[in-house]
DNA sequence: CCTATTATACCCCAAATGAGCGATTTACAA
DNA sequence: TTGTAAATCGCTCATTTGGGGTATAATAGG
């Protein structure tokens, strides 16, 4: 790879935490800390002449906050790494982080050498988390409410959601179309919507099928 | 917490590295491993009477694998904290070892050391995976592959999976009705679909709305 | 023993849907 | 300049849908 050290840019408000986190990746061999910012906005305004390889973001920022400057930052430097920072192990804000582009999510009482650690494992390729959020990311992909649906109810819907009509279904299940309708009525009811395609919507949001 | 060991159960084929990993479990202040086995279904047979708290489970296990394993022995000790053990990086294996209920994914060239820790991690509610899993499962939060459709019809279809009729879509957006039709012909030409249900569907697992 | 749930089946009917044909305008790329 | 894609608007018509009912039998769960 590269052998000049790794830039890293920070940006948080609390000038404590901010001097204490440059200080420390300063004063590292293989880590530089030139930039740091105290808001959003000026951060994005920097950005665009920075050479930066790995940015350390705060969530709760005064202003724009550290998840609505994010899509802005990946918008100048799509290859940016991003660890957001943050207090609160909010599950929202997490995901949104995530979605928006960052790469790793860590809380703020994280030790510092677990902070340059995770800087080093950004740039070879991974996504560190502090542990909580690594269990509340990898929860959320059960997140396995058990269904309100019965089984053939949850059949019907499957192949309601393949776009077979009341016939169709009947056919393929063996059963009157119009105990299909009865079925589907009844799915209609537990799901609390009146369409077909609000149930699929919602079936498939709530991982039902 | 407990003042007793950690108590680690491995299910391995390999016999050297099951019966590495088990010394060095052994060998290490504060845990143990009392129970190995080499195939998925006699250690499922005997786990009911065993004491376990961490699972090292391989995923490429002769007969059943530990995919198939997975359900079952969270069945029986729905509580125990399973890290996979893995060579591929496939994802479709990783997320359906985490749906399934896996806590932790780690390559089989995870330093010994490293496992130890993940082990302690996972006891302290932590989900440790490998650097280059836990980018895959960031990752694949985002998954946005560009969509086919257009803006305009894309905001269709998302009105559409609201269970909104053609008039009422027409509505909301200042559209002729006839208008709202041509759109959602054409998203489902694009779609390759011929039904609303099939649209919807497709759209959200292919995250297009 | 009684009640809720599930699975099954039927009827009527107004409204919505999807297939099959059109069409014009704008805009942007080849 | 010639296409192509996008966005807009229009028609007809057979089929499907969803809301409103009702009803039986079996199986749970309290």
């Amino acid at each position: 790879m590269k052998d000049r050290p790794i830039q890293v840019m920070i940006v948080e408000d609390d000038h404590e935490i901010r001097q204490t986190l440059a200080l420390i990746i300063k004063g590292t061999p293989g880590f530089h800390c030139q930039h740091t910012f105290d808001n959003a906005e000026a951060a994005i305004a920097a950005l665009p002449n920075l050479l930066v390889d790995v940015l350390l973001l705060d969530v709760e920022l005064p202003g724009m906050t550290g998840i609505q400057a994010l899509p802005k930052i990946k918008a100048i430097k799509p290859d940016l790494d991003c660890l957001m920072l943050t207090i609160r192990q909010d599950d929202e804000a997490i995901f949104t982080a995530i979605s928006a582009g960052a790469t790793g999510y860590l809380l703020k009482d994280t030790a510092p050498t677990e902070i340059l650690k995770s800087i080093q494992e950004v740039q070879a390729g991974g996504a560190p988390m502090s542990m909580q959020i690594a269990r509340k990311v990898v929860g959320s992909f059960r997140a396995m409410n058990e269904s309100p649906l019965s089984e053939r109810e949850t059949e019907i819907l499957r192949l309601l959601s393949e776009g077979m009509n009341y016939r169709s279904i009947a056919e393929a299940i063996f059963l009157s179309p119009h105990t299909v309708k009865t079925h589907i009525k009844n799915i209609y009811s537990k799901l609390h919507v009146h369409t077909r395609a609000e149930a699929i919507n919602k079936a498939i949001r709530d991982k039902l099928i």
